[in-house]
DNA sequence: CCAGTATCCTGCAGGC
DNA sequence: TGCCTGCAGGATACTG
């Protein structure tokens, strides 16, 4: 990288432009982690750059030539004609410096549960589950228990499993959580296969919409058939988030 | 500690 | 047509 531009904003966490351009150049992209979902870009010397996209954040990589998109909060000059770009309208999303070592003692990171692709996910977060009280929709949302799930993928993997949005943790046997989190690496793997779920703006790296919209069963269709047995899909805000059932097939 | 709610922000859809 | 309202999303501060 060779500068650092951008308006330092107030974004999830404050971007700081002043730090980054302090600390950025003269470094070197050169590995890319995820952490829930949080981005990591590993740069040499060594330190990271801890990403979210919030909501409607999105990374570009393109000519410097190209003209800036509205909301564009940082630019890196990567020192080959071609810049790195933080577009982010709904500022949900953040970009922050992390010194080498830093990331042991991050607020964000070290709150974070277990990675829902893991292989031994139907064993470790089934009794993590039955601890707790609160409505299922809201413990897959939660990513202190399991980090990386969000609405639309909760909504899908529950009507997969056959269970009630609204059923408390502790009130699932285990073989029903275990089918839940076999659902749940099941969704997430197809989506990811698919590119994503395109839904008003949402987009892939290369501006491309993501293919797992057309796929969805559940998120989305309140007022609609069940795709399973025909019941008309219900809606309501469970923890603040709107989530949509079938009343028949989901108990 | 846990559960539930409010908050940040912009773009878009729907109503009038 | 154009304005207004409300909703969508994820993490986190706050309240009970």
């Amino acid at each position: 990288m060779t500068s650092v531009r951008g308006n330092s904003i107030a974004l999830r966490r404050p971007l700081n432009i002043e730090e980054l351009a302090s600390v950025l150049p003269g470094r070197r992209f050169f590995h890319a982690r995820r952490r829930g979902k949080f981005l990591l870009l590993d740069t040499d010397p060594a330190g990271s750059i801890l990403l979210h996209l919030g909501m409607s954040g999105v990374i570009q990589i393109v000519p410097a030539v190209e003209p800036l998109r509205a909301h564009t909060h940082l630019v890196l000059e990567l020192g080959d004609g071609r810049e790195f770009r933080f577009v982010d309208p709904r500022r949900f999303g953040m970009v922050v410096w992390l010194e080498p070592g830093a990331e042991a003692d991050d607020p964000s990171l070290g709150a974070l549960g277990m990675e829902p692709l893991e292989p031994g996910l139907s064993r470790s977060l089934p009794p993590l589950i039955r601890n707790r009280r609160a409505p299922i929709k809201s413990l897959l949302l939660d990513q202190h228990t399991v980090a990386g799930i969000g609405n639309i993928y909760a909504a899908e993997a529950l009507w997969r499993a056959g269970i009630h949005p609204k059923r408390a943790g502790n009130r699932i046997s285990l073989a029903r959580l275990t089918a839940l989190t076999d659902a749940v690496q099941e969704v997430l793997a197809e989506a990811i296969a698919e590119g994503g779920t395109t839904l008003r703006d949402f987009a892939t790296p290369d501006g491309n919409s993501g293919y797992f919209a057309v796929r969805l069963n559940i998120y989305g269709r309140q007022g609609e058939p069940c795709l399973r047995c025909g019941a008309t899909l219900r809606a309501e805000a469970i923890g603040g988030r709107t989530t949509t059932w079938c009343p028949r097939c989901q108990k």
